[in-house]
DNA sequence: ATGTCC
């Protein structure tokens, strides 16, 4: 079952469905794809969840597709949606995303692959044996009921100004300062922050990981000194969400949605587009209780940092601001805020933006970036698959223009998750990686052929899409030499 | 993604 809808070229990079392509549609849609990608989307539902999304009540400008596009719940992953609360807008929980403020953060240090050597090994086992990886799996800190409303309502902030660890900077290098106004930890059930007390500060499963990386290629010389970054470096990725907590909070909302369309008398093409308008008490309910998820999120990578940082001071018998452990840039890619764009030529509005593997990339100049940033954009983190290479790239001026100051969020699968590990059959993927120059440890055989590379697409021709279309600028790609996963 | 079914 493919779509069989129009698709009309825009330009080498941009497709258009047009709002006379369904009954209902406010706007077109807008799918950012090279010719070969497609060809390949023709076969795949996710066309017809882009012009789906374009029936949202307040929906403005355009419903949008990143070239990582594929099949999600309700909305497609890649794509994103900007809502006027002040043109009856809504919420959806299905264009966040089940991982609330799933993301991506990069810490750099002053280490190069050639000093690393021999100790790759022990410090990837280390890595492994300090930072919980795997479905449920909790971690060494505890929160209790009063704390985790603080982590809630406050993000790393209170971590790092009420519990110690970290640093001031770490805030300012993290997207909307790792904190967003109006969480309501009060919105948030017993049962998500019972599951969350537990896991702040572990990793989860599926395609999150901690990976040591080297800075395999640049660029733009420029642009990555500017965000400390050099050939031949060592930084860590870390990928993670909001784990069980937002899960629950996003399970709790759907449950709570179902009746909610009807009673504001929207109409949907499919029941898991289920939304509230952005000023309605549910819509209010949802997007507290959403928030303070994302807060939680950028908690959890905020830990996962820090026991990053631990164990390189042990295994280097430096602190981490000796090894010039610092924070690069936190990004989240599954989630809704408000933020100030044009809906017209010189119209503008502070619109509720969804990414739901989507990422903000605001080009140089933008007031929220910090200011060693302003000359060169925000950063982007785009993950590619465990055994080839991911991006680091700045938002350019397009993406304002465009997307809703928007990018891509990773390669994407190509294969199911059996596919893969049926395609795994007879093999062994750590020791392939291994051949590859990745030293790869995970509690789940199946997990890592799950997350094998042939799952993947290749990142860098979804990078090419983003960087021609003028939505963000390659800086540097990073190969990785060790990996942890769940 | 997710104590992959309270």
């Amino acid at each position: 079952m493919g779509y069989e809808g129009p698709l009309e070229q825009i330009d080498a990079n941009s497709w258009r469905i047009p709002k006379s392509y369904k009954s209902g549609m406010r706007v077109d849609g807008v799918i950012f794809a090279d010719d070969a990608m497609m060809k390949k989307l023709r076969h795949d539902q996710a066309p017809d969840q882009v012009a789906n999304v374009a029936t949202l009540p307040g929906i403005q400008r355009a419903s949008f597709a990143m070239p990582d596009i594929h099949w999600g719940y309700g909305f497609c992953i890649g794509g994103v949606c900007a809502t006027d609360p002040d043109d009856g807008g809504v919420i959806s929980p299905g264009g966040v995303g089940y991982d609330i403020n799933c993301g991506v953060r990069l810490i750099r240090s002053h280490l190069t692959e050639k000093k690393l050597g021999k100790r790759l090994r022990p410090l990837v086992d280390a890595l492994f044996e300090a930072i919980p990886t795997g479905v449920g799996r909790g971690s060494r800190f505890r929160f209790s009921e009063k704390e985790i409303d603080q982590l809630l309502a406050k993000g790393p902030g209170y971590l790092v100004r009420d519990r110690g660890i970290g640093c001031e900077r770490d805030l300012l290098f993290t997207e909307a300062n790792g904190c967003l106004e109006g969480a309501r930890p009060d919105f948030v059930s017993q049962r998500a922050k019972q599951r969350g007390a537990s896991q702040c500060g572990s990793l989860g499963s599926g395609n999150h990981f901690a990976e040591v990386q080297v800075v395999d290629h640049v660029f733009d010389e420029k642009v990555a000194a500017t965000l400390g970054l050099f050939q031949g470096q060592v930084c860590v990725m870390i990928h993670s969400g909001s784990r069980g907590l937002g899960y629950q909070v996003c399970d709790d909302t759907l449950r709570v949605f179902r009746d909610i369309p009807a009673k504001y008398g929207i109409d949907l093409p499919d029941r898991q587009l289920a939304c509230a308008p952005i000023v309605s008490e549910e819509g209010e309910r949802y997007l507290g209780a959403m928030r303070a998820a994302a807060n939680y999120a950028w908690g959890n990578r905020h830990l996962l940092m820090h026991q990053v940082r631990e164990v390189f001071e042990e295994q280097f018998d430096r602190t981490w601001e000796d090894l010039g452990m610092d924070l690069v840039y936190d990004i989240a890619h599954n989630i809704a805020k408000f933020e100030e764009h044009d809906v017209a030529p010189g119209t503008k509005r502070r619109v509720c933006v969804h990414r739901k593997g989507a990422t903000r990339a605001f080009p140089p100049g933008h007031p929220e970036l910090p200011d060693e940033y302003q000359s060169v954009g925000q950063p982007v983190m785009i993950p590619g698959d465990m055994g080839t290479a991911s991006y680091v790239l700045v938002g350019a001026p397009g993406s304002m223009e465009r997307t809703f100051g928007t990018t891509c969020h990773g390669a994407g699968r190509q294969m199911s998750r059996t596919a893969s590990v049926k395609a795994a059959r007879g093999r062994n993927i750590a020791k392939e990686l291994a051949g590859r120059g990745v030293i790869a440890r995970a509690h789940s055989r199946k997990g890592l052929e799950e997350e094998q590379p042939d799952a993947y697409k290749d990142v860098s021709m979804v990078v090419e899409v983003v960087a021609r279309a003028g939505l963000s600028n390659k800086v540097a790609r990073m190969r990785p030499i060790g990996v942890i996963k769940g």
